[in-house]
DNA sequence: CGGGTTGTTCAATCTTTTTTGAACAGCCCG
DNA sequence: CGGGCTGTTCAAAAAAGATTGAACAACCCG
């Protein structure tokens, strides 16, 4: 019964549409998200929690964004992995409702886990493999080069490995 | 006719095709651009520049990765703009070959300046207009949430343009 | 049970991005 | 000039990626 209400209250009164300020919000997001490689909906749906006051449900989002019940929950799932949104505890409903993470050191740290780090280590099973191939190089000259160039990959790879929890550091203050 | 000469080589001894330790670097590269949201062809491109002795000239790199003409012309653009690609000083040829920049400071400068930069830039624009519309809000509480929320994006955007320049030290070495 | 509500899954569809290739601009040299 | 290279441009095609929506699982409660 409330929930027809919100969703009458909805339909009738426009406010499932954004207003322009929420409108911004969620744009300049959905760019933020673009730049890291994730898609449009994340965007919006971390836009639209960001700037609400109170938790919000799937289908406040489904309602409020416009898009579909699957991009909803895709987009939530991919958020609770990256640690950018949590479960709110909000009264006795059955849904749940979410709200996002502020802390700019959670956000960065759940990219790094989620997005950074498998690439890294992935990266570096490639490279193991290739010392293989480069040691039954037939040619020396050549055989030395390769080893100078594989080197130069490992060394960036152990760079990148020791920036990230740096990096995690200086942006939790 | 020399060229031609070059096409039937190619065609006949297969001199076209990557070796497997060519081909497996190519698609470490491939990967390692696509996770910074670059496409293909300019992984395979600077993949096999990477793994090249000698600097190698668009013609090359249509042969020998199968890839148009057209995509290793944009290509090469984009990596030079990255400064991830240079000019090499090659005998009297006409054409122009290319070498890859091997250092990590200079890879991950040319990112910063290229890709994250304008997008810092851009995104200051868009909280600095977003100011103005809080500013408006009638509801005070309303507004006091926005403007928490706003200065949160504005910290989120000094720290990490803070954390640029700390990057690339931390990678020069 | 059975109907209502919430959320998930995934094949099909739509959108966006990348690649292709043919036309063309510029250059060099006979 | 004119023909042969080298490289660029951009509209069209292809590929990659995101979104949709309908089917379905899981739960809750009378």
């Amino acid at each position: 019964m409330l929930a027809m209400n919100r969703q009458l209250d909805n339909e009738s009164k426009g406010a499932s549409e954004l207003g322009a300020l929420e409108r911004q919000v969620v744009d300049f997001f959905v760019d933020g998200v673009r730049v890291l490689g994730l898609p449009r909906s994340i965007g919006e749906i971390y836009g639209l929690l960001f700037i609400s006051q109170e938790p919000l449900a799937l289908d406040d989002l489904v309602l409020r964004l416009g898009i579909s019940k699957g991009s909803a929950s895709q987009g939530l799932r991919a958020l609770k992995g990256l640690g950018a949104v949590r479960e709110a505890a909000v009264g006795e409903e059955r849904r749940t409702y979410f709200e996002p993470a502020v802390e700019l050191k959670r956000l960065v740290g759940g990219f790094i886990r989620e997005q950074i780090r498998p690439h890294l280590d992935s990266g570096k099973v490639k490279i193991g493999r290739l010392g293989e191939a480069v040691r039954v190089e037939g040619n020396p000259e050549r055989r030395e080069f390769l080893t100078e160039r594989l080197g130069r990959i490992e060394h960036w790879m152990r760079s990148s490995g020791r920036v990230l929890p740096v990096l995690q550091k200086l942006l939790g203050e």
